[in-house]
This record gives C-alpha cells, sequence and structure tokens, in this order.
DNA sequence: CGATTTCGGATATCCAATATCCATAAGGAT
DNA sequence: ATCCTTATGGATATTGGATATCCGAAATCG
C-alpha cells in the first residue's frame, strides 16, 4: 500500500508555491526541472490540486500555478486528497455474505466490525493529517534550510527556471 | 491508495479461527469456502499470517490452520502487516535533491520536513490498529452477530466445510 | 500404501500507476 | 495581427504490482 509518487511531487510543489512572494506565478515546466520530474505527468498532480481549489493556473507567457488560497487554510489532507483521492484505503468487500451457511433472508445487524475497526484507523491517519497546515510546513522549511539556498531558489522560480536547452 | 484484498481475508480469517474451540484447526480449502474465495491464493495470504508466526498450519488429512497463539496477544497491525509488509505509506524520494539551485557539496540539516509529517500520519494509523485486538473483534462479533450462525458457521469448519464437489 | 493437506516455486492475467504525446485554447509580447 | 508561451485535457503506450492458477514436493493420518 504506497501513496503515488505524485503525492509527493504535489507536497512539494506546493511547499515552493507557498514559500515565495504573494500572487507570484510558476510554470509546470520550471517546476518539474526543479524537482527532476516529467513535466507532462507533474501536470497531472498539478492539474489535480488546481481541480481541488488548491491552486490556480493561468495560460500565456509568463503564466504557471500559484496558491489559490492562503497556505494557513490549506493542510496536508487536503494536498493528499487532491491527488490520491478520498477512498478510504479499505474497501470492505462484505464477504462474511458468501458464508454458505447463511439463510437466504439473513439480515446483518450493522456494519462488518472489522470494517469500523479498519475505517477508524483510516479516520486516525487522515486526521493527523489535517492538523498539518501548510504553513507550518513553511515555517519549518524556513527555519530548517539554509536561507542562501531558499533565496536562490525562489529567484530561479521566478525567472521561469533554465530553459530546456540549457 | 488501497489495501490488498488479502488484507481483508486475513482478518476474516483470523476472526473466525480465533471464535473456534482452542486448538481447532481449519484447512484452506473450508476457509476459502466460506469466504467466497480462490483457495490458492487465499493460501498466499495464510501462509504470510504463518511466516508473521500468527497462525500456524498442520500437513496431513485433518490438518489446517490455528491461531499460534491467543487472540488477545494479536492485534489489528499485527495481521495487517503480516500480510500487506511493513513498508511506511509515503515512501520519501528525496526529491529535494534535485533541486539544480544546489551547490554540489549541500548537505541537509534532517529528514525531509514533508516526510516527517506523512510518517507521523503513518504512525497514527498504525497505532490504531495496535490499540485493537483479535479478541475484542470476536467479542464485538459475538454480540452482533446471530448466535444460532455461528454455531452452524462453526460446526460447519469443523466438519471441514463442504466438500467441493457438492 | 493412499488420501489429504500445507508449502513454495513458477507462471499467467489484469489493472492501476507511470509516462509520453498531441491538439486545443488562451494570454502576453512585439 | 502575429508569434511564442503556457495550461488543459484526451489518447495512448509502458511498467510493475496485485490477482489468480497450477503443480510438484513434503508431511501426516488412517
Amino acid at each position: 500500500m504506497q501513496l503515488r509518487s505524485q503525492v509527493e511531487w504535489a507536497l512539494h510543489v506546493c511547499a515552493v508555491l507557498a514559500g515565495l512572494p504573494e500572487g507570484a506565478r510558476v510554470s509546470t515546466r520550471a517546476l518539474a526541472e526543479m524537482h527532476g520530474v516529467p513535466k507532462e505527468y507533474l501536470s497531472k498532480a498539478l492539474q489535480a490540486l488546481a481541480r481541488a481549489g488548491l491552486i490556480e493556473g493561468s495560460l500565456g507567457p509568463r503564466g504557471g500555478y500559484r496558491l489559490a488560497r492562503p497556505a494557513a487554510e490549506i493542510t496536508f489532507l487536503d494536498m493528499v486528497e487532491a491527488v490520491e483521492g478520498r477512498r478510504r484505503t479499505f474497501q470492505c468487500a462484505e464477504i462474511r455474505r458468501n458464508n454458505p451457511c447463511r439463510r437466504a433472508d439473513h439480515v446483518d445487524c450493522g456494519p462488518c466490525p472489522i470494517a469500523r475497526v479498519m475505517a477508524k484507523a483510516d479516520a486516525a491517519w487522515r486526521a493527523a493529517l489535517a492538523e498539518e497546515s501548510l504553513d507550518a510546513l513553511v515555517a519549518a522549511l524556513g527555519a530548517e534550510v539554509d536561507r542562501d539556498l531558499l533565496a536562490r531558489t525562489a529567484a530561479w522560480l521566478l525567472e521561469g527556471g533554465q530553459p530546456s536547452s540549457a
């Protein structure tokens, strides 16, 4: 049970966007080059984030993506679910119904107790993700990462990154 | 991000075994018929549970599986990890290292803050699973499921289930 | 011995994740 | 107006893991 690699990309991209001056846009190409991932495929993750209302893109030269709302109002859960979807990690197939000892008219009293436990664990995972906001992440990065590197990276992104030929 | 269907099977199988008289064995065939799943494939899940020391199989006629230790000492986490493995749901690929703005000699101060958050959520999920024991599940089933159905199913299993031809 | 059952390797099948390509629409620069 | 840049979204490989089946070997029981 692995999260898609797109989730990791999305989280890093949002962290980058949140660390830039408000309203600044960055192109998919620059984001892809920065993280060393395929541009066309990263684009799908960005589209998912945009559909979820977390970021917004604009067309044309100097176009690109920026956050659609303040980083304080974006949680890890928002970002993960935007890319990964909201389906629970455990999907109950109700195999208890296959028991040949059941009468044809048997009715279950309630949801499968096994599924209930798994759903509780799933909820705990999502709750932990919902507790962490994007701006807290940016604060942590600001405290831990070399300031010069952050500044150079921001400048590089705002210039559009290296043209793909260089 | 979906758990394998084998996880669901394993949980149901353990619940069944825990509900039987101590030491009673049930064959893979009976378990597969009861749950309506392919015998040979279910067998793989049972082997994983056995490798993890949760159940133990025995060869020969009247052979089969039984719990390897008391249901009170088996948690959902034990069962899930036995089948699904212990790899974290989020695998950090360290894509921050791909940033072209980095100096060649750059050294990170600590683990990727993004991975830290994801690991915390993963830990919350596992903690929730570790809190639920197999015997609590059996108790819940005993309280919720029709007593007659439980008794009929147990008898059916101990008799080896329907021969596959019937 | 013969029937039953687990064990584990080999193999086939299926599907979602991964990855690429392209036509289209739209915005900015000149 | 025209050209370049960029996001959008559909179509289409490619890949790897999950799913599923088969079979020989070993062990056990009657």
